[in-house]
DNA sequence: TCAATCCGTATC
DNA sequence: ATACGGATTGAC
């Protein structure tokens, strides 16, 4: 096999496709399909993969010789260039591009360290080689659906039956409230290795990153999986993902840094809480964690499950589609286990309590806070993010700007729009200041900090611990103390709150997001989820009106019926997942030039041009969801013909863009 | 007629 | 991106 096929890596879109080098003889045992190469390509030195060897070239002029071997560990698993080319394609992207994301940077040390001790790190230790006959007799010894939280639903303990089975069972997942999702993960993921096949799961965060792990430790024991997030730095990540390439481990979880870790015989993928915008990678060519381990879990006919508290509309589709199967618990289950929810909608009252002299909250919120610490049960309160919008406060007095309706703080969306409360999404048309009635308003920072002392003011003698981006909690105590949280940061409490506070209403109405609904009802189930049973005092008040769809989902605990109808919703307005979507974004002429040089399917709609950052443009093109690949393949191309002409003006083509507007 | 330059195209 | 070949242009 004289010839290399070799994928340069080279970010331009016309040049992808391999290129054929001869192998000099003393590289003919240890350049295999792989490997990392350098290349000679248009007179300079690159770097290359070498896809495959073959035994003749169909280049019709001469070949030259591969520059030299970087290394011969064959990082490239043939599964992930299978995925790699798939995932391109439906992106839109280029191969190399796919592979710069897939295959972590070389570090040369790490893979010189002897292969048979990752009990050195302290992710993997070592294990028994794979051998495949051994396998399905231990499987039969330890079937491990019996007794596992999996029996709290009907289709649970058959999902685990059919992955320990070797059986590609695909089911989206919604959690009951208070319910241990990572011991779930975990079982599915042992169920799958009990099976002889291996795991990769992806999470949105290192905290659900460090749950996850601890639940995989406990349910296969030690050196069994790694961990993989590019927040290990070069050397750790790299030795991760060698001891998953080596199969020296079955099972990967990480952050999406994994979802293109190599795995022996792919039994399973999974992913928690596939909603959660951290799924997104944001380096071309975009590709979404939950459709990269979909695709794969389609081409190595393998296991998925998609997961959280809420439910994504891609994955409502998945199932209507009937291509995956719900695991949902009855409702009479799903009852007994939620908390009891209230909107304030209709409570324009704000505390009076002659306790709550300082209190700055809605007067239900206010009761349930201190109902829950009188019984010494913890209280969350879930507080937007704070940085895009600066607080305000009265330009006279300095008081701050509060809202007439919840006492929420008052933020301006932009210079000309009226002010706005982050709590509840009110619009404060004509604001009068309490203290000074002026009506002047000036621009004021607020944050999480001074929304927990003005808590602690309200609740004397509570303590109260913040969560958010400088610091995040994973787990508090019982006992009666308050935690602030920004959204993603809500910490667990051990026996569950005894209420939770959302205070944070403002992304679902002041945000002209599609999504902004199906993100709202995902940040309140994600905090409400932490809460007690209603029956062991678990009450949740959010402040919102009760007529919004989210807030009823919330109510009723209902995250499939939010999904069904947010998803027939996208179908009547033909927007994504109901249809397939992508944007062209650069300046006016070079969108025109690109659009102009795609051949797009027949049925391709354009939308815009809509403004973008800095004197840029955006277009959208809509397809249905048949002609996808069509119109990825088409954008592709003409990207490639620009490339080819040395446009200079770069254009970014996104299939599935996060944001539409 | 030849060389310098431009443009388009292939890059193995 | 860079290299090369063929076409083009301008000067002798």
């Amino acid at each position: 096999m004289p010839v290399a096929r070799v994928c340069v890596d080279i970010p331009l879109a016309h040049l992808d496709r391999p290129f054929d080098y001869l192998v000099p003889a003393e590289l003919g045992d240890t350049a295999q399909p792989g490997t990392r190469v350098r290349v000679r390509f248009a007179g300079q030195l690159v770097d290359g993969w070498l896809l495959d060897r073959a035994a003749a070239s169909d280049h019709g002029g001469r070949l030259t010789y591969l520059d030299r071997l970087v290394s011969p560990e064959p990082v490239l698993a043939p599964e992930i260039l299978r995925l790699a080319r798939a995932v391109a394609d439906r992106y839109a992207g280029s191969l190399a591009d796919v592979l710069r994301l897939a295959v972590p940077p070389r570090h040369a040390r790490v893979e010189r360290e002897p292969a048979a001790d990752p009990a050195a790190t302290s992710d993997a230790a070592s294990l028994p080689a794979a051998s495949t006959d051994a396998v399905p007799l231990r499987a039969a010894a330890t079937d491990p659906s019996p007794d596992t939280g999996w029996r709290d639903y009907p289709a649970g303990p058959g999902f685990l039956r059919a992955l320990t089975a070797g059986r590609p069972a695909r089911a989206v997942y919604s959690a009951l409230p208070g319910a241990d999702w990572a011991a779930r993960y975990a079982e599915a993921i042992a169920a799958t290795v009990h099976g002889g096949r291996g795991a990769v799961a992806v999470v949105a965060d290192a905290r659900d990153l460090d749950r996850l792990d601890a639940a995989l430790t406990a349910a296969l024991g030690p050196g069994r999986h790694v961990c993989l997030s590019a927040a290990l730095g070069p050397a750790r990540r790299y030795r991760a993902f060698l001891a998953a390439r080596r199969g020296t481990v079955p099972v990967v979880v990480g952050t999406r840094a994994a979802m293109f870790a190599p795995v022996d015989r792919l039994g399973l993928v999974a992913i928690w809480d596939d909603g959660d915008d951290l799924h997104a990678e944001p380096r071309a060519p975009y590709p979404h964690a939950r459709e990269v381990l979909l695709t794969r879990a389609q081409l190595a006919e393998a296991g998925a499950l998609v997961g959280g508290w809420s439910r994504s509309a891609e994955a409502q589709l998945l199932v209507e589609t009937g291509w995956a199967k719900e695991i949902v618990a009855a409702r009479e289950t799903v009852r007994a286990r939620t908390p009891a929810v209230t909107p304030t909608g209709d409570d324009p009252q704000l505390a009076r309590d002659p306790g709550a002299a300082t209190a700055r909250l809605p007067s239900l919120a206010w009761t349930a806070a201190r109902t829950a610490l009188a019984a010494d049960t913890p209280v969350l309160v879930q507080v937007p993010r704070r940085g895009y919008l600066p607080s305000i406060s009265c330009a006279d007095c300095r008081t701050p700007a509060r809202c007439p309706h919840c006492a929420g703080p008052l933020a301006l969306g932009s210079a000309q729009a009226p002010p706005a409360c982050r709590w509840c999404g009110r619009v404060a048309a004509a604001y009068v200041c309490p203290h000074c009635s002026g009506r002047r308003l000036r621009a004021a920072v607020t944050g999480a900090r001074r929304t927990a002392e003005e808590l602690g003011r309200a609740f004397p003698g509570v303590p109260v611990r913040t969560s958010g981006r400088d610091e995040v909690l994973s787990q508090v105590p019982a006992g009666a103390h308050l935690v602030v949280a920004t959204p993603g940061a809500e910490p667990g409490a051990d026996g569950g709150f005894g209420a939770v506070l959302l205070l944070d209403a403002w992304a679902l109405l002041t945000r002209a997001d599609l999504r902004a609904g199906e993100e709202t009802l995902r940040r309140w189930l994600n905090a409400a989820a932490l809460a007690r049973p209603a029956a062991a005092g678990g009450r949740v008040v959010v402040v919102a009106d009760g007529a919004l769809v989210p807030v009823q989902a919330l109510l009723r605990w209902d995250p499939a019926w939010f999904a069904a109808r947010e998803l027939a919703e996208r179908r009547e307005l033909g927007f994504p997942p109901a249809v397939r979507m992508a944007s062209v974004t650069g300046s006016a002429a070079a969108v025109a030039d690109l659009l102009d040089a795609a051949r797009l399917p027949d049925a391709a709609e354009l939308l815009g041009p809509v403004p973008a950052d800095s004197d840029r443009e955006r277009m959208l093109i809509r397809v249905p969801r048949s002609r996808a690949g069509a119109l990825a393949s088409a954008l592709h191309s003409a990207a490639g013909v620009r490339t080819a002409r040395k446009a200079a003006e770069p254009v970014r083509v996104q299939v599935d863009p996060l944001a539409l507007f």
